[in-house]
RNA sequence: GGGCGAUUAGCUCAGUUGGUUAGAGCGCCAUGCUUACACCGUGGAUGUCGGGGGUUCGAGCCCCUCAUCGCCCA
């Protein structure tokens, strides 16, 4: 026999164990099913870097209620986890932490070792995520778990590269990139962000030759005259116009430099309306170079300090050079002046250093095609938009075009399969080589331009002059060492650069999935006990392909989304996805988006930890709307007396200082203690004080209301003894319900017979009563709702509308209205049977949302009413989270009858109104008089007992006849009045006060359609049911207000 | 500079194609240990829908404009 359910719901008695038994049963897997249509969701996957944090959370919430709810739909549900290398950031934190904690640069130790150190810091944190994943109730299939950096997705990366070479949308070019000098790399736009610093605004002049005149211009990097290829002025410009085409002459090195007109990088209003063009080192003057065909002067070595082209200031560090430069011009005498300035300057976000424009070599896709492809698979309705208005964002971008520079100069990561050299070795033997490489070339194991010796030779005598490498070898598989030990031996090299993370990322989709191996199911991790049939295609991949919904917020539409599209289409001919679900952003209290960079992420597991699970997931869901970014102030709960401390932004930034950690102090007990941090860990032993969020008390208390409504149904479905008082003791710790309490007469009077346990049964029409029709009605159309909600990704509605449904007609009418027939031995089966189907419906709609208490109701309902349903009882599914989805008939909704219902609510509410304003205990019975129609009369007639189940109200007449009670309160409806009768307790002037305000209000209400109607052109071109709607409307108002004015009268004259 | 979004109750937010009296949760006030739940029940108070203009019989919603904030792209 079950056991009687706790007063409280207590998610950690709960939520490991089901954890463990979904995973056990296999339900989170995901195989190829012909019997079943695929739903596949790819978690845009986190990288290693460090934690998981609220945004994370949301966005694995909202997966893991499609791929559950889809799998409840009969789907075969497959969601791919998995974490990404995230190249630069990752090899960033590792270098470090170990400069912070070692004085170690990457240098210092070497590739091997330094690439050792990541694998080891993303074995730690992939562990940690993929932990955090599971607490949240993830149904991923974790046998497919994947990494970038994998052997499946290293292949993947491989082949996409070399098929792309061959197909020559790579090449290698020069570009302007962010040059950090400290990581010494490029690093992406999105990897920079910009900071106010405080510098100087310089004004000098170069003389322009075979002239007495001088030219004056400002800039705030002087050290990069030594770069300078032109003086730029604007073609309109009165003052310059004579000068243009006329030559400067740097006095820094005396080369002499055109003065060229451009209207667009000069704006003439601006500082003396001259600028100096230094291609190699800022992005504007680089178009101007351009547009103006000059050769860029690079006057940076990679690590910021300045080479040969600087002449005498070589190897000098950019900004002592800065110094010695303004020295020199000053000396020189072209120095005007200096002023101080706030500077917007970039840094990077990996190294928190300046960032210097850099020109260098760096490999490319080109983005033409490939780029139109993507797109019109959005302008064709291939992938849609969820909410459509991003789908701008992705054409916009794409529409640029921009090549996607994919090199990254760093350690971590797919390295670039491309060997490059110069020609070396001499003719005999190497036209021996040469033909090998037709040969493989044929073969199709490298991809490379075609090439004759004499070619060769005479490109490496242009490698002399400009340092370029013109032979280009990619060499298709890893593992082809016959191929790369040869093109080594003949002195070619694998190029150092690896790929941009993106590249690897972009693939994700498809290559999970096994692709490029079609003729291979993916190897599962640990190996499958399944037996599967020997195949000779790769089932995995053509099953789950293309994907179905990609969800993500905002900031990766542009960076992976279209990037994913792009190489979907490449490689596979098809979209990745037809859908992209772009959810909102969780920022902190003060407005920020949570971020590993900025201190405010909030560890999901701390808030769980705290509220439970399904608490969580609820609360995320419900402030999943289309257009608002989420707001989530926490505090931290101070440990020595439970007060919250409101979070604040030093507590986001402070890091241990001098070995000390930071501490929050209470401002009511005003004991101060270490607290939760993505910077540090607190120390063992310490008492800390945790992060919470008030905002999650949405989720726990539904939680609580949620068990304690099953908690009453189960109550109420095991048999009751005459003797049993149990509920008398309401306050006491619950016993077994099998067992009867020993305990005495409770308040109320013992049962005069025993009443029976749910059985299974068919509930026929005869047996609904009233509540049972309505609660069938809203039911039917919560299960509808929610499931149009889910289909149009509106999770906030979809958890509102099961919210609803069950606090506020479930829990406060329909339990409240079966009360009495629960303890009517006659009733009482159908009653239970109602109650049973019902609890098993709503269980399963919210199973998705809340899994965990819905599973823990779903078995303990199980053990007491196996057999059971709406309204014919069938064997239930041994688990809620596999249980079918509810679709429930049409027939049931029935508007009339929910209308009938709304009109008993409102009678009830009045009641209770009056009882609330004139303060009358709730023990006191009340009699209630009802004037109305026969209709209404009647239907009140057939519901008289929910009178007083409900309001502790005895109906003593209701009809047209009926007539005010001397000293009785009242209420008026639309097609009703109501009279309480509360001789010597009715304060006479109250009443009237009461009644006045109540006629005032209709009094504006019936002016205002009154209005309308008199208003011919409202009457002439409003719709005519509009029409009819005000004039019903207002006949209602004018009803109402008449009997007020009756009553007001009455109570006037005595 | 271009684009997107936001501005509604003390707080956090809903508000579908314009249509009666603008909603929810939390908070607040009053009250209640009524046999599921005080993480609860019952009742109550709270709004110039950012400002201004326009379209319309009718605007929180559509248009223009201004202000403030956030994000994306240059």
């Amino acid at each position: 026999m079950a056991t009687e359910l706790a007063k409280q719901y207590e998610p950690k008695s709960v939520q490991p164990k089901w954890l463990s038994t979904w995973a056990d049963r296999g339900y989170f897997d995901a195989n190829p099913n012909p019997g079943k249509p695929p739903h596949t969701i790819m978690i845009p996957l986190p990288n290693v870097t460090g934690a998981l944090h609220m945004g994370h959370a949301l966005n694995g919430t909202l997966q893991d209620v499609l791929t559950r709810w889809r799998r409840m739909q009969g789907y075969e549900a497959l969601w791919m986890p998995g974490t990404d290398h995230a190249g630069i950031a990752t090899q960033a934190v590792v270098e470090r932490r170990m400069l912070e904690e070692e004085k170690l640069t990457r240098h210092d130790i070497g590739r091997e070792a330094l690439v050792e150190r990541i694998w080891k810091w993303k074995d730690q944190y992939e562990a940690r995520i993929l932990s955090q994943l599971r607490s949240l109730g993830a149904s991923c299939d974790w046998r497919r778990t994947r990494f970038t950096l994998d052997e499946v997705c290293s292949k993947a990366v491989r082949r996409t590269f070399f098929n792309l070479f061959k197909d020559g949308l790579i090449y290698r070019g020069k570009r302007l990139v962010n040059w950090d000098t400290f990581l010494q790399t490029a690093v992406a736009d999105d990897e920079v962000f910009h900071e106010t610093v405080k510098g100087h605004f310089w004004t000098f002049t170069y003389p322009v030759v075979g002239s007495n005149e001088t030219i004056a211009f400002s800039t705030t990097r002087p050290e990069t005259m030594l770069g300078d290829t032109a003086v730029a002025v604007h073609p309109q410009d009165e003052r310059y116009k004579h000068l243009i085409g006329k030559l400067v002459r740097i006095p820094l090195n005396g080369r002499e430099i055109p003065i060229v007109a451009d209207p667009i990088l000069v704006d003439r209003n601006l500082g003396t309306g001259v600028v100096k063009v230094t291609p190699a080192h800022d992005p504007n003057d680089y178009a101007c170079g351009q547009r103006h065909k000059m050769t860029p002067i690079n006057i940076l070595n990679p690590d910021g300090t300045l080479n040969e082209n600087a002449g005498r200031w070589q190897g000098l560090d950019r900004y002592e050079a800065r110094r010695q430069v303004v020295a020199e011009m000053e000396n020189l005498g072209h120095l005007i002046k200096v002023e101080e300035r706030d500077i917007e300057m970039a840094h990077s976000d990996r190294s928190k250093t300046p960032i210097e424009p850099y020109l260098s070599d760096q490999w490319f896709v080109k983005m033409d095609t490939l780029a139109e492809n993507a797109m019109n698979a959005v302008r064709d309705g291939r992938v849609k938009f969820h909410p459509p208005r991003y789908t701008k964002t992705y054409l916009d971008w794409l529409g640029e075009k921009r090549d996607w520079c994919i090199s990254r100069q760093l350690w971590w990561g797919h390295r670039i399969p491309v060997w490059t050299g110069v020609c070396a070795g001499f003719q005999p033997e190497f036209a021996e080589f040469l033909k090998r490489v037709d040969d493989w070339r044929r073969q199709g194991r490298i991809a490379d331009i075609e090439r004759n010796y004499s070619e060769l030779v005479s490109e490496a005598n242009q490698v002399q002059r400009e340092g370029f490498a013109p032979w280009q070898i990619c060499v298709r598989d890893e593992t082809d060492r016959e191929v790369i030990d040869e093109l080594e031996r003949h002195g070619l090299k694998q190029d150092p650069d690896v790929l941009d993370t993106w590249f690897s990322s972009a693939l994700w989709p498809h290559a999970t999935l096994g692709w490029p191996d079609t003729e291979n199911d993916p190897p599962l991790n640990p190996p499958s006990t399944i037996h599967h049939p020997p195949s000779t295609t790769n089932t995995v991949l053509n099953y789950f392909y293309p994907g179905n919904v990609l969800v993500t917020s905002r900031d990766i539409i542009t960076l992976w989304v279209a990037r994913m599209v792009i190489m979907g289409l490449y490689n596979r001919g098809d979209v990745p996805f037809r859908h992209v679900h772009v959810h909102p952003k969780i920022l902190d209290g003060f407005g920020q988006t949570m971020s590993k960079s900025k201190g405010n992420g909030v560890d999901p597991i701390d808030l769980i930890d705290k509220y439970g699970v399904d608490a969580v997931r609820f609360t995320m869901t419900s402030l999943a709307g289309e257009n608002q970014d989420v707001r989530l102030p926490v505090g931290y709960e101070c440990p020595h007396c439970g007060e919250v401390i409101p979070q604040t932004l030093e507590h986001q930034k402070a890091t241990p200082s001098g070995g000390a950690k930071p501490r929050a102090k209470c401002a009511k007990c005003k004991k101060d203690s270490q607290y939760s941090s993505p910077w540090f860990s607190p120390d063992e032993g310490e008492p800390v004080a945790r992060v919470v969020s008030e905002r999650f008390e949405i989720g726990r208390n539904f939680c609580n209301k949620l068990w304690n409504a099953a908690r009453f149904a189960m109550m109420n479905l095991v048999p009751m003894e005459p003797a049993s008082t149990e509920a008398s003791g309401g306050r006491q710790p619950p016993g077994s319900v099998a067992a009867p309490p020993t305990e005495p007469e409770g308040l109320r009077p013992p049962l005069a017979k025993s009443l029976g346990g749910y059985t299974p049964g068919e509930v026929t029409d005869a047996d609904l009563m009233l509540e049972d029709r309505w609660i069938l009605s809203r039911l039917s159309t919560t299960a509808t709702q929610v499931t149009q909600m889910l289909d149009g990704y509106h999770f906030d509605t979809a958890t509102r509308a099961i919210r609803d449904f069950t606090w506020n007609e479930f829990c406060d009418w329909y339990l409240e209205m079966i009360k009495p027939r629960l303890r009517d031995e006659t009733l009482r089966p159908a009653a239970q049977r109602m109650l049973a189907g019902v609890l098993d419906t709503l269980l399963r709609l919210l199973s998705p949302f809340t899994p965990f208490i819905a599973e823990e109701l779903w078995q303990r309902l199980g053990e007491i009413a196996p057999t059971r349903g709406l309204l014919t009882p069938q064997p239930a599914a041994e688990a809620a989270m596999i249980a079918p989805w509810p679709v429930l008939p049409a027939a049931w909704r029935d508007e009339q009858l929910e209308s009938r219902f709304e009109r008993l609510q409102e009678t009830i509410n009045a009641v209770r109104n009056v009882r609330a304003v004139y303060g009358i205990a709730s023990g006191i019975e009340l009699s209630l008089h009802v004037k109305c129609g026969d209709e209404v009369a009647s239907q009140f007639q057939g519901v008289a007992g929910q009178f007083e189940n409900l309001a502790k109200t005895v109906l003593k007449a209701a009809g047209v006849h009926v007539e005010r009670p001397k000293g009785a309160a009242t209420f008026s409806l639309s097609d009703s009045d109501g009279f309480i009768p509360l001789e010597g307790i009715i304060n006479r002037e109250a009443e009237i006060g009461r009644q006045k305000k109540e006629a005032d209000k209709l009094r504006g209400f019936i002016s205002g359609n009154e209005k309308k109607l008199t208003n011919e052109s409202f009457v002439s071109k409003a719709p005519p049911d509009v029409v009819a709607q005000v004039r019903e409307s207002l006949a209602g108002l004018r009803k109402q207000r008449e009997s007020i004015e009756a009553v007001i009268q009455q109570l006037s004259d005595g």
